[in-house]
Order: C-alpha cells, then sequence, then structure tokens
DNA sequence: CGATGTGTTGACCGGGTTCAAACAATGTGG
DNA sequence: CCACATTGTTTGAACCCGGTCAACACATCG
C-alpha cells in the first residue's frame, strides 16, 4: 500500500495520542498489525448470537405486504431480518416508488438512516417473515462494551457498501439480459448461503419490481425472462411464471460473463 | 414506527441481557429514548477532531495522478481526505476501469475493504491532496473508549450508504442530461458545503471519467454539456472546457427536477 | 512544427421504452 | 358452477434515446 508512495509525497507521522492505552508508535511502522477480516458466512450468524446475548430487542412476526417501516420517521430502530424476505423501497418526490433493496435471512435494514436521522425507504414484507428489531442507542451502549458487536456492525455496513457498489456498477454497464441473468444468480446465491431450498425458486415479486430494482420496465424484464428460458438456463416449472428452476447455476453464471464482456461501454481505456 | 402494526403481527420482547449497565426494559416501550442524529454539516469537521486527538495516523501530500490505494491490498487502513480531490476506481475482471467515486475534503475512503479484507478499488489524486491514513485497528481501539469517535465513523458509513443509494437511483432512472446537470449540481453543492469556490468549478476530471461515472459514453457527456451550455445553464469561461460557470444554481435544480418528472420510467404504479 | 491527448459534432444503428393487444391466474358474487 | 373483473404476464410494432464509429477542432508539449 505504501511500497507505491510516489516521489514528491510528503509523509508526517501524528504524534498527538498516547493516552487511552493507545498504542502510539514514534514514527512510520513497517509492519503495522495484520487485520484479520471477519470469516464471511459465519459472520452474520455470530452477529446475531451477540445482538441475542448482550441487547434487548423485539422480535415480530409479519406477513406477506406488511409494513415494517415508512420513510419519514424519525430513526430509532434498526432491523435485523431473521426469516423470510422485505423490500425497501423508496418513494420519490413525485409520487412514484422504486424498488432500492431485497433483504434476507440476516440482512440489516435502517443503516442509512442514522446519518440523516430518519428513515429514508419504507420497508414491506415479501413472504411470512420475523423481523428482530432494536433500538439504534442500545446498540451503541452495548457495542461499547463489547467490542465484538461493533465489529459486527461495522462488518455488516462495510458488506452493503461493498454490494451496493456492484449493484451500481452493474446498473450502469450491463445490458438488460446480464443483469436479470444476474439477479437470479444473485437470488439463488443468497438462498444457498443460508441453508434455503435452490432447486424451485420463488421470486415473490411482480416483473414490474424486479424492473425497479434493475432498472428497466416489466416488460424488458418479462423479454429477458423468456430469452433465458429459450436457452434453457432457466425454467418455469409449475404454473404460474413466480418460480423458476435453474438446471445449472455455473452455466448461467458463464452466461452473465459472456454478456458482459461482450458488449460493456462506460468504462475507461 | 409501530403504530402501524398490521393485524395478526406477533411482537415478543427480549427478555436477555441485564449484564453491562445496558437500560434494560421488561415489556415493549411506548416512547423509547429518541435519537439525535449529527449536525449533518459540523459532523465530518468534529470527526476529524475526534481522530485527530485520540489516534495515531500518517498526514500525506499527493499530486494530481499519485496512487494513494491498489485494489486488492489487504485492509489495512481507512483513509479520510483532508483536502483536495480524490477519484476511486474499480477494475473490472476484463482489465476495463470504472469509476466509482469521487471524494472531497471530509470523505472517508476504504468503509468497503472491512467486510472483505482487500481493499476494493483504486485510489488517485486528481489534484493536490493532503490524505490521512489510520489504521483500522487503532481506530477500533479508540472507538471502544471514545464513543464519540464510534458515532462518527458510523455516520460517516451510513451518509456513504445513503449517497450510494441515491446515486443509484439516478443511475438506474434519470435521463443522460438529468445526469449531467445533477453531477453538476452535486459537485458544486460539494464544494460549497466545504466552503470552497463554486464561482468557478474546475471539473479535473475527462469526459470519458465524468461518463464513466455516470454510466454513459464520453461522447454522451460531451452532448450534455453542449446543451446545458446552449440552454444557459452553465456556461464555460476560459479556454478548455474543464471548468465551468453556474450563472444560477436554483435553474439547475429546477431542470434537474423538471427533467426527472418529465419522463421517469421503471418506477411502480 | 508535428505528435498526442482531449473535446465536439454528425450520421447511423440498436437495445430498450412505449403503446397496445391478447392471454393466464385468481378471485367474487350471483 | 360459471360470468366477470382484476391483476399480472407475454408478445408484437413503432419509436427514440443513447451507443458506435468517424471526422474534425483545439490545446499542450516535445
Amino acid at each position: 500500500m505504501i511500497q507505491t508512495v510516489p516521489t514528491g509525497a510528503t509523509t508526517v507521522t501524528n504524534t498527538a495520542p498516547a493516552a487511552l492505552g493507545i498504542p502510539t508508535c514514534a514514527g512510520p511502522r513497517p509492519q503495522p498489525a495484520p487485520y484479520q477480516p471477519p470469516a464471511m458466512d459465519a459472520s452474520w450468524r455470530e452477529s446475531l448470537t451477540l445482538v441475542e446475548r448482550h441487547l434487548p430487542f423485539t422480535r415480530r412476526t409479519v406477513h406477506a405486504g406488511d409494513v415494517i417501516q415508512t420513510a419519514g420517521d424519525p430513526f430509532t430502530y434498526l432491523l435485523i431480518i431473521r426469516l423470510g424476505a422485505l423490500k425497501t423501497v423508496s418513494l420519490a418526490a413525485n409520487g412514484r416508488e422504486q424498488v432500492v433493496g431485497l433483504h434476507l435471512k440476516g440482512d440489516w435494514i435502517g443503516f442509512d438512516g442514522i446519518a440523516a436521522g430518519r428513515c429514508s425507504c419504507d420497508a414491506y414484507a415479501m413472504d411470512t417473515s420475523e423481523v428482530w428489531r432494536l433500538n439504534y442507542l442500545d446498540l451503541l451502549t452495548a457495542a461499547a462494551n463489547v467490542p465484538a458487536l461493533m465489529l459486527a456492525i461495522v462488518a455488516a455496513m462495510s458488506l452493503q457498501l461493498a454490494r451496493d457498489r456492484e449493484r451500481r456498477l452493474a446498473l450502469g454497464t450491463w445490458s438488460a439480459d446480464a443483469r436479470v441473468a444476474d439477479f437470479v444468480r444473485g437470488w439463488t446465491e443468497s438462498l444457498a448461503e443460508r441453508d434455503l431450498r435452490t432447486d424451485q425458486v420463488a421470486l415473490r415479486m411482480t416483473r414490474a419490481e424486479i424492473g425497479s430494482y434493475l432498472g428497466m420496465t416489466l416488460e424488458t424484464v418479462s423479454r429477458a425472462f423468456s430469452r433465458l428460458a429459450r436457452c434453457g438456463l432457466i425454467r418455469f416449472d409449475q404454473q404460474g411464471r413466480r418460480s423458476i428452476a435453474i438446471p445449472s447455476l455455473p452455466a448461467l453464471v458463464e452466461f452473465v460473463e459472456r454478456e458482459i464482456n461482450r458488449a460493456e461501454p462506460h468504462t475507461l481505456q
């Protein structure tokens, strides 16, 4: 990281602290303490245990269509999905709404309200779900005493930042087919990560909602699904086109790869 | 928030903790402690003071083009822009790069590396800049003792999440003209927030970079600029088209409003 | 001066939106 | 049980915004 210090760059080390038992050093350290990221898949399980052990919270069981949070409310709580599926929806000034997030078991909701002091979007249950709701101030209090808890929160926020960035890249550069295929892949992988069934994937949302989430119209979503089905990458089992099967996940991944490499505008060089 | 509890929703309160001096309560509280968000504009100033007072860090002065961080490096540090302007660039698997973030005085860089344990993008200086670099582990240690510091970090992450979400909405639904106009507006407002000059705004980036950031080609950016100039919403003073003047910021804002209301696909209802 | 990097503008084309029609799934009330 | 309405899905045809390709205008720098 610092090996690439360019010519002419000036580096000065802060000589401020020494209080509070913080390990201070005089000059620039050649070998800083290595940081160990939390084990990705065990991470959210562990954070749930930490919350359960050190925090007061309320457990709520909600059903498809229920409103869990309303945009504009003063920010007070964070939500953790314990089971089921939620969507977050942003209501624009002109009254139109757009799906900004899909959330499954283990996901946190509400981080983006901390800075603003108000909830920035509505949250709806898409299925029968269990939601834990915890007071943010309680969380802060507890985190001050339980370092692991603070780590877990920051890691959860960091993960969401990284995912949001990836989604932004996809929104900006990928074709409609690639986005829909990747949506199916992502949803399936989310289910797999959480040890849920993936042989039959229930989408639980309308074409319009998927389109809103992916930044395209419902017709384009429908056409993309049809194309994917025609290629054999997905299959509409059962009646009703809300539930699909993925014969080969690797084939789907390869399709996305090929699609985004075929033509990717908006990039430098 | 809970007033809207839907029929059939079950609410149970956790009875776990009491240790650690956390204020526990038996039943669901009707009036939870109000959370006060940090004062928006004073927030980043304060976090800088907190860092300065309680943390060891290195100050670096860098120049346009210098590499500050490389994608793939193990995550160790967070960066704070103290002065100047940086861009973060994501390098896709196929070798193409895309601008994922622009950062000015007061911004933090690196949050998205925490969960993954590696830096997710390159960071370049776009101008002579001062960057503070602090060890993440030191930060955690200090934050455990200085609650305000933890608050500041979480608020900074939250702010970035909120902004990323807005940018995603714009990427998915707005027209090219609206995005470019909003880009100019956003950049100008960022400068104003930080008490920098806004009568002459130096863009500091090529059309290709702007396009990469906004999800469009350099030609489209150029055409949008020309259109805005023709409408009198921006003016190319001086020779060289990298520096513009905004005769009326309200007019620009109104243009964006009108543009996004005119036709906004991908929304529900 | 030419060389190179950057910005502008035009002509053309294609992916995705728009508009419209038909179909499927589900529910409702007689 | 069937007419009927409602909501969601599919597919077609026309259109348009923005991408692609190409030519040209500048600026800076050797």
